[in-house]
This record gives structure tokens, sequence and C-alpha cells, in this order.
RNA sequence: GCCGAUGUGGCGGAAUUGGCAGACGCACCAGACUCAAAAUCUGGCGGGAAACCAUGUGGGUUCGAGUCCCACCAUCGGUACCA
């Protein structure tokens, strides 16, 4: 009987004293460098989902050591963060304390089910050692200009008088209290990350990432192409500068919308002569949430400014200005010009004020539309449009239109060629303790000077008090002696930022370190960038490719520009795993009840049987549904496995009756490991044994491939059998196995046979047969059923299929 | 609404990318072993008496469609007035 416990306790304490699966310092090998996501350390410990991503890249790993590789495959811990946080403030417990004990928990846990880690170069993302390096890359941000202060509304709950992150803000009402949120204005940290927009899209190109990653990426960047049209205010020499992407429309502008925030009110306050209804409107924009704006007010609210109208550029009418909260303030020029025939929003937006709606636009396609008939709904159809009612654009497709109209606004100054992006620079300040405070300093004298860069790391003050301050103050701000300082710059009196660096930081460059992780000189060393760079393959979870890998191409990308890393992009390959479900096919969570404990599975079933479990589970992209029945499968599988050891006779060679499967196992093994169709590798595994025990033998030549092949999925038995049936070296220490292609190949087929794409029968033919021979025995096959009929007509596709119409 | 997935036996899923639908596993049924049960081993297992019918629904292309095209339905994930 197989006793997983203590193999697998024996295999783990030799892997990891003797650090077997440790990247070499080699810098001549071939190397490669597979990343997943660090976990962040959370009370519950492990998540059933870790493992999946974990053993998968694992897989590769083990296989690319055998391969030859110099293999990195590290692991570390993003451990600040906001549950740590609230659990000290619940508790009275210092966060670093938990932390630490949760750090600990998960290591063990990791352990326990064999991933090939290098532990020798573990990081924790609230080690001063490794947050010196996000401070100092902080700093080259700001000094490079990618670094401003900048005036940005938090959530602020007026129950808790603090700030919250967004995912504390449910509906919009705090989590703890209840209370509404309100948006908030605060000084916070900006970083340019729209700078590289484009960059971020163009070299998309360049890097192999899941099609829909890629364009999850663009999705959010969001780019678009258009004009900006100044519209001039009437009697003024003034103008009001709109953004649009359909220029082609100008014609049938029949109004103008401002966005509450927009600086046109403050500027003419005194033509207005509604101003007290137009302030009242703006103040009431300005207390609903982000959530109100969205979610509850689908329905359109706004008041015309009066007194101030505005010229449309190309038909010289006069057109009213209006404010709404429709219109976003941080998007584009703050401004639109209102097109209701052709933009669903202005569209119903002139229904419900009564504000003319001019069709300049046709529907090639419909003979019905003319232009002169009612419209029902907005035609916003670029590909199929014709300009009407529209001067010198009469006639033109719409795309003609909108290169023609760019022309003429640009030769008359009225505007010129404009790309947007729907990416907004990242708001960089959170006003909590846990996090790696920012090294800057505020001097009344100097103004904002970044810490001396000899001074890193900036620590974190070991304070008692981390409940937050008042008025959404960071909770760093209550610590007097922390914040007073002097000014690296002038000596005089300054005081610190006490904001501190929001979860990303940490996570946006880990994966530099683990190259280097111990360097006290440099985040990381050239020659260990040269020679890791890029990583080759970066495993993760759908819900990280927007942000998440956003921010940290972002700050490559600028370590690039200033020279501190070797290549343009830091992940080569971004492949990402579905979702773990619990049984019920609900989300695992603590109040459904349906959590399932990886250390439960390990010490149950053991971890070899967790892992090929989580690996059969479905396909790994997919969501999947958690079955106790089948990880029970799973160890039964490993069971009969184990239980071939009574089979094995002496054989250095395959045996003529499993040579053909052999080598079809190792080219179906080894492309399904690179395809990540890790389930079907385990169901070759399964048939394979199948096959063993209806012989009742099995060599040891196969038996020691057969092994080979299963060890990266299930490491302990694997190496534990491979010792007790003589094996010369580990398996880790081995090279794959390779097959040889001529004898993946059967030498008799069994083809179908169809009357009219219907298979009437099955023959077995020798492959490549003559194609004579064969339609011969296929017609003799089906006799009955073509006896006296007319040959239609004859498909006969080689070693595939023969088909026969009849009349 | 938009973007991205997914839909195949009782269940999880497979299908060389247009060529025998249901590999492999679970569950279930039967047999062997056992005083008996569990475990293990062996066999069976989409529906239908059969012709045949079956891959979410309806159409199409093709000698041939789970796979390609068109229209729709359902479920899941992301996102939220981006001009």
């Amino acid at each position: 009987m197989y006793n997983f416990k203590e193999v697998e306790k024996k295999w783990q304490d030799k892997w990891y004293s003797e650090g077997t699966f440790n990247a070499k310092n080699d810098y001549t090998m071939k190397k490669w460098y597979g990343l997943i996501e660090f976990p962040y350390p959370s009370g519950q410990g492990l998540h059933v989902g870790h493992p999946r991503s974990y053993t998968a890249l694992d897989i590769i790993a083990r296989k690319r050591r055998m391969q030859g590789y110099n293999v990195l495959f590290p692991i570390g811990f993003d451990a600040f963060g906001l549950p740590a946080e609230n659990y000290a403030i619940k508790n009275h417990i210092h966060p670093k304390i938990t932390t630490d004990k949760n750090v600990h928990h998960f290591r063990e846990q990791l352990k326990s089910i064999g991933f090939s880690f290098d532990w020798s170069r573990e990081i924790n993302t609230t080690d001063p050692d490794y947050y010196k390096w996000t401070q100092w890359i902080f700093i080259q941000l700001y000094k490079h200009g990618l670094a401003y202060k900048a005036t940005m509304p938090i959530n602020f709950c007026t129950g808790c008088k603090v700030g919250l992150a967004n995912e504390e803000v449910v509906n919009g009402v705090c989590e703890r209290c209840g209370s509404p949120v309100v948006q908030k204005e605060k000084s916070q940290w900006m970083l340019r990350i729209t700078k590289y927009a484009q960059r971020l899209i163009d070299d998309l190109d360049d890097v192999d990432y899941l099609d829909k990653i890629k364009a999850q990426q663009r999705n959010w960047i969001g780019r678009s192409e258009g004009a900006e049209v100044k519209f001039e205010i009437s009697g003024t020499e003034d103008y009001l500068l709109v953004y649009t992407t359909r220029p082609d429309t100008i014609f049938g502008a029949t109004y103008m919308v401002i966005a509450p925030e927009h600086k046109l009110i403050e500027k003419y306050k005194d033509r207005i002569t509604n101003l007290d209804e137009v302030e009242e409107y703006k103040k009431k924009a300005a207390l609903k949430s982000d959530f109100e704006r969205s979610e509850l007010n689908k329905d359109k609210t706004g008041v015309e400014i009066k007194g101030i109208k505005a010229v449309n550029p190309l038909t010289n009418e006069e057109i009213p200005i209006w404010i709404s909260d429709y219109v976003l303030g941080s998007y584009g020029t703050g401004a639109i010009m209102a097109v209701p025939a052709h933009d669903t929003r202005d569209f119903e937006f002139a229904k419900k004020f009564n504000l003319p709606i001019k069709q300049v636009i046709r529907d090639k396609n419909s003979s019905e539309d003319d232009g002169n008939k009612e419209l029902t709904e907005a035609f916003t159809d670029v590909e199929n449009g014709i300009a009407i009612n529209s001067g010198f654009l009469n006639g033109l497709t719409s795309k003609e239109a909108i290169k023609k109209v760019i022309e003429y606004l640009e030769e008359h100054k009225l505007g010129e060629k404009k790309v947007n992006y729907k990416l907004r620079d990242w708001v960089f300040s959170r006003q909590r303790y846990w996090g790696e405070p920012i090294p800057m300093v505020y001097c009344e004298k100097c103004g904002w000077v970044p810490v001396p860069e000899e001074e890193l790391p900036l620590k974190l003050p070991d304070v008692k008090d981390y409940e937050p301050g008042e008025n959404g103050e960071s909770p760093l701000a209550k610590h007097e002696e922390w914040i007073n300082t002097t000014c690296p710059h002038c000596g005089g009196k300054a005081r610190r930022e006490t904001d501190t660096m929001p979860q990303w930081a940490g996570s946006s460059w880990y994966y530099l370190r683990y190259m280097d992780p111990h360097n006290d000189k440099e985040l990381a060393s050239k020659e260990a960038l040269e020679y890791w760079s890029p990583v080759d393959w970066y495993n993760g979870g759908m819900e990280h490719t927007t942000l998440h890998l956003l921010y940290s191409r972002f700050w490559h990308k600028f370590l690039y520009d200033i020279g501190v890393v070797p290549t343009k992009e830091p992940y080569a390959k971004r492949t990402s795993h579905g979702m773990i479900l619990g049984s019920n096919g609900e989300k695992m969570s603590k109040s459904k009840g349906n959590v399932v404990n990886p250390d439960e599975m390990v010490r149950d079933y053991g971890a070899d049987a967790l892992r090929v479990y989580e690996m059969f589970i479905g396909p790994f992209d997919q969501t999947a549904q958690w079955s106790m029945d089948s990880i029970r499968g799973c160890l039964k599988f490993l069971d009969r496995v184990w239980n071939m050891q009574d089979f094995l006779v002496d054989g250095d060679e395959y045996s003529p009756k499993f040579e053909k499967m052999m080598n079809k196992a190792i080219k179906k093994v080894s492309s399904d490991i690179e395809e990540m169709k890790f389930n079907t590798s385990v169901a070759t595994f399964m048939t394979m044994v199948n096959e063993f025990y209806k012989a009742k033998e099995i060599n040891k030549a196969e038996f020691e491939t057969f092994l080979q092949l299963l060890n990266p999925f299930a490491p302990h038995i694997t190496e534990e059998l491979n010792q007790r049936i003589g094996g010369k070296e580990e398996l880790a220490y081995k090279a794959w196995p390779t097959y040889d292609e001529a004898k993946t190949i059967e030498d008799t087929i069994e083809i179908p046979v169809q009357i009219k794409g219907k298979v009437k029968t099955t023959i077995t033919i020798n492959k490549d047969e003559d194609e004579e021979v064969v339609k011969e025995k296929a017609k003799e096959a089906i006799k009955s059923q073509i006896e006296g009929k007319k040959i239609i007509k004859e498909i006969y596709v080689k070693n595939k299929i023969y088909n026969i119409v009849i009349g």
C-alpha cells in the first residue's frame, strides 16, 4: 500500500534541504524563467485556486530542468495590504506580526505540495531591503517628471470619517458601517502612465500573450481617434474646445454640453443669467458618489446655461450650452458638441429636454432613410453612413467625410486631429499605514523634495496607533516625531509625506528582484538582469490582466528608458488560469461554507493526488468546479501506479507490444505540457496504466520512462518508485525522454466507410495502402448496400476516410 | 449596453483543428475475491426493438459540421454615459 504521507515528507525534506531546484549562477547555460503571481499571505491560508496555477508552472519548470535549462522558478509574498491592516485595527495586533505569521503558514503549505520553487530567493514586499528599491523607483519616476501631485477625489465615508479603498465601497455605502460614501478632494501623488499609453498598445505586438489578454489591455487603454474642434463663444474671441470621434457630424451639432467641473462657468459667471440654478446643479453633481453618477442615474439630468451661446463652426448657427454630468470632466476636454441624431446619449438628452435633432447622416443600406423622417433612435453606424444636409460633405461616406472635415478644420484653424485614451493617470497615494512610505518631504522653501537615495529605505515607523486619521488623513499623519524632518535640499524644517503606496507598487517590479534578491547595491545586478530577462512565461489570474499587468509593463518600460533593464517588455509570454469554484458551482467563500482547504486535501489524499486532480479538473484556462469524488479517483490512479511494481519485469528497451504506446505518449505529453493541456496528459497516463494492467506486465525501461513523464505532475511518488525499481539517477536530474516519430505511427489503420457521409462500417487497412486496394475492400464490405445503385461520386482521403455518394 | 468566454451522456470532460462524437475519470450496474462488508481486480454503461436519432435553438455551406458562416437563446466573467 502506498503511504503518501511518508513518501512525500521524505522527498520534500531532501529537496528543500539540498536546494535541488535552486537556480544556478552559471550564466553560460541556456535559461528559462517561469513566474507565478506571488500570493498575498491572507489569514485564511492558501486557497485551492493557488495550486492550480502553481502546479501548472511547476510542471513546465520541472520539464525545462530535464531539458537542460537553468531554471528560475521563484516565490515570494506580496504582503502589504488592507486585510492585514484592518485585522490589526480590529484586534490590536501589529500588521507585521500577523503578516509574519501568515507568511510562515503559507510557506509550510506551499512546501507541503512539493512545488519546485527556489526558496533561497524568497522575497517579501514588506521587507525594508525590498521596499528600499520600490521607493528608489518612485524617486526615479519623480525625477523624470512621471510622478506629480494633483487634487483627486477619494472615497470618503461620512460615518467613519476615513478614506476608503474602492473595494471597501459596496453599492455606494461603506462596507463596515453602512454610511453613505462621498467623493472628497485630496492632494495625491499621481503617476503619468498615460504618457506610455501608445507604447503599451504598440508593444503588445511583440509579446506572446493570449489574445483575450491583449484585447483586454487594449480595451482598458481605450485609444480613440478623432478631432478637437473649437466652437466660438458668441460675442467673444474665446472658444469652447470639444473632442469628438465623429467630426463628420459637426453639421448636426445642435447644442453643447460641458461637465459640471468645467472652468467655463467660473470664467463667464458675470454673463450667466441663471447662475444660481447652474451652481445648484454643480453642487448636486459634486455630492454624488461615482456609484450614483453611473449606476443609479441612467436618466439624464442637466441645466441650460443661459446668457452664453456657442457657434457651430460649420453652420455658423448659434447653439445653446448645457451643463450635465453625463459629460465627464476627466475625459477629452470635458466638453462635447451634442449631435443627437447620431449619438445615443445625446439623443436621449435631446428627447428629454426637447432640443432639436438634425439628421446629417443617412443609412446607405436603407431605402426608406432619406433624412426626412423623424428618427426613433440615433443612427451611429460609421461603416454604413452617407453624409446629407452637410454642405461640402454631402454624398461622402462617413469615413471619407471624417478625413475631409479634419483637413478643412486644420486649414481654417478651427481644430485638429487628436488621439485620446480612456486610460487615466495612476492615483498612487493611499491614506493607509500598511504600505511603503512615499519617500518625499515637503519644505516651505523648496517644495517637494525626494528623500536622498542613500537614506533609503525610508522605514515605516513602528507605531502603536495605526487607526485611520481624521478627515481621510493617513494614519501616519498623527505621528509628529516621524513627520518632522529637515529638508534634504536647504536643511530647513520640512514635513514628510504621510500617504503610503498602493499594493500595486511592490508587485510592479518583483520579478526583477528575483533575479538577484540579496543585492544591496542595486535592485538587481546588470549581469543578472541581462541573463534572466525577460520572464519567459508568466501565469496568473484573469483578474490581474488589466491593472497589475499594465502597471508592471509601465514601470518596466520606464526602467528600460532610464537604462536599468535590458528589455522593453517584462514578460515574453502570459497565460491565465480559470477559477476554481466550490462543489455547488459558486465562488468559494466562508459564508457559503463551500471552501476547500488545501491542507485537508494534502492530509487526506496527498500532495500528488491534489496536483494530479487540479490538472485533471478541466481545461486549464476555464472555470472549474471542485469535486471530492474526482480527487479520490486521482488517488486511486496513483495507487494503481504504485502497484505496477508487482508487474515489473526486466528489459532495457521498450517491448514490441508497448513500443508504439511509449513513443506516442512521450510525444503527446511533451506537447500537451507546452499547450497547457494538462487534463489530456493525465488521461494519457491513465490509459497507459490501464494497458499495463491488461498485460499484467511492465518492463524496467517502460516503467522508468512512464515515471519520468509523470514526475512533473506527481513528483513524490515517481521519485520513490524510481528509486525502488533501481533507477540510477533521481528523476529531477534526468533528461526528458525523447521519442522516435517513426515509432509513433501505426502500421495498420481503421478507416470508416461512408455512404453519403454516414458511416456504414469500418475496414482495417495498411498505412498508406494503395487507393484502389482500399476502394475494393471498402466496396466489398458494403456490397449489399451499394449493389445496383449508381455511384455518383467518391471521396477518398488517404488514411482518413472513404465516402461513396450513390444515386 | 459594450467587451471576452462557455454551452457535448446522470456528472467533470475528450475529439489529431472539417473526417468513426462521447477518450479519460466520476457515479451507476454486474461478476471475481470475501462468512460478510470495504478495498482491489474484470466487464458493462448516450437514446432507440430496429432503421436510425443525438454536441443550446433555427437556418446555411459541404460528399461529410461539435468544429466553418448567418440569426437567435441561455449561463458566467469584465466594464460602466469615454463623446
